[in-house]
DNA sequence: TCTGGGGTCCTAGGACCC
DNA sequence: TCTGGGGTCCTAGGACCC
């Protein structure tokens, strides 16, 4: 999907539509999420630091991501590409391989009929959602997703078997998936420049550089000989939880205080999924942004909240948090299926149940982390009893503004309102209206 | 207003085992 | 009494991706 979070954003909210928007954290330590292509031409991009965000581009609409709408356009998406085959193979939400042989199209693909596919995808996500995409199509998933960025917005690389060589050759390294700046400087300083560059040199020469493993799927991805299949419904590994913090923690308490929430939530979503796992760690990143973790692997899996934040808190003892704490993180890793380790009865009413230390939280104000102190977030999405549903354009001083307007109406009017006024409450987000049925 | 959050995979050293 | 050769597991850190 082209510009995902933004663009999503942009079709929810069409006084948007065409202009600058910078999806991302909106507190003083947030990053750009995603920035609308109308952004990226002033130099926003991923990664980027908000502030640094701002002074490039005043006049964009900043807006704290909502998640919980995202995930349903990517399912709209996906169950798009499952039509096309089983064999879906997401890398985010906005983002998947499909294996079209595996499909329905199988035995039948040249590539005057992979171009009608993508056509009629892109047409029918289009028609499902409002948003454009980028399809990329190749006979290995390194030349499709290379092919996916090479028309980027709205674009369409249908690349036909045997001009692979000749997409791949005049590459620069980075454009290879796994070669970010640190094996990027590698390659530069060994004169490596080009995918060409890369596959003239022996695969012994790449182990030397990079080793073994790295080296070795460089040499074959640059020789172009990628095989590897698209998997399906693959297994989450590790589930983890962070924040950081609008100032570094330097008290002991407020940094325990602050991994038991953690705990907590890590292990919400660990059972959420179904899940329980042998490996606590703790993550944390000091005031100088030197970053460290601590682990511990017990007996057998666990999802109990209370092993969790014991064994963090145990972990956290040990680690010195002189001159301050700007992240804390918690995870588990080692994942094994809760229905294996217990009867599939246990399973059930262990899913079902509320994890303990969540509902007797006390005062809800003093636990949350500064991040949120502001009560309205831009983007959010709220309801005035008079005016109706609405988005949070901009609040501060005792004031929020509000733009009244709902996926496909006309660019709404904007008011303003007391912080506190009891007739604005949130609300939840509007799905995106579908053009047609598909 | 310096640097998010959620992941995956690899390496390397030490413990431990046969 | 001067030192093997595997193998696996655990821990910590780092590169990379979206």
């Amino acid at each position: 999907m082209d510009a995902f979070y933004a663009s999503v954003e942009q079709v929810a909210k069409p006084s948007l539509a065409g202009k600058a928007v910078i999806v991302g954290g909106i507190g003083a330590r947030g990053v750009v999420a995603t920035a609308s292509y109308e952004a990226r031409v002033f130099g926003v991009h991923s990664a980027m630091s908000i502030g640094e965000a701002r002074r490039r581009c005043p006049n964009a609409a900043f807006l704290s991501p909502r998640f919980s709408l995202y995930r349903q356009v990517s399912d709209t998406v996906m169950e798009l590409l499952h039509r096309l085959s089983p064999l879906v193979e997401p890398l985010s939400l906005d983002e998947a391989f499909v294996d079209l042989e595996a499909g329905p199209h199988g035995g039948t693909l040249d590539t005057a009929r992979v171009t009608e596919i993508a056509i009629r995808l892109r047409a029918d996500i289009h028609a499902a959602t409002g948003l454009t995409c980028s399809v990329g199509a190749a006979t290995s998933k390194l030349l499709a997703k290379i092919a996916s960025e090479a028309d980027k917005p709205d674009g369409l690389c249908v690349v036909a078997p045997g001009t692979e060589r000749a997409m791949l050759d005049p590459l620069p390294v980075r454009a290879l998936p796994g070669v970010g700046p640190a094996t990027g400087d590698v390659l530069r300083r060994a004169g490596l420049d080009t995918v060409a560059d890369l596959a003239a040199v022996d695969e012994s020469e790449l182990v030397r550089l990079l080793g073994q493993a790295h080296g070795h799927g460089l040499h074959v991805l640059a020789a172009g000989l990628d095989a590897r299949p698209v998997v399906a419904d693959r297994d989450a590994k590790s589930v983890s939880v962070e924040d950081t913090f609008a100032t570094d923690l330097v008290d002991r308490e407020r940094i325990t205080r602050e991994l038991d929430r953690l705990s907590a939530r890590c292990v919400e979503r660990l059972r959420a999924a179904g899940r329980s796992g042998r490996t606590i760690v703790l993550k944390l990143r000091r005031y100088d942004f030197s970053t460290l973790t601590r682990s511990e692997t017990l007996r057998g899996p666990t999802d109990d909240p209370t092993v969790v934040r014991e064994t963090i808190r145990r972990l956290a003892a040990q680690v010195d948090v002189t001159g301050g704490v700007r992240l804390l993180g918690v995870g588990v890793s080692g994942l094994a299926d809760f229905a294996q380790q217990d009867l599939f009865g246990q399973a059930v009413e262990a899913a079902a149940e509320p994890v303990e230390g969540i509902d007797d939280e006390p005062d809800p104000q003093e636990v949350r982390p500064d991040p949120v102190l502001v009560s309205w977030s831009p983007g959010q999405d709220v309801v005035h009893d008079e005016f109706g549903p609405g988005w949070v354009q901009g609040s501060g001083v005792g004031r929020v503004t509000v733009r009244f307007e709902v996926p496909g109406s006309k660019p709404g009017r904007v008011r303003t309102f007391p912080i506190a006024d009891p007739a604005l409450t949130a609300a939840d987000p509007i799905p995106l209206p579908a053009e047609s049925a598909v």
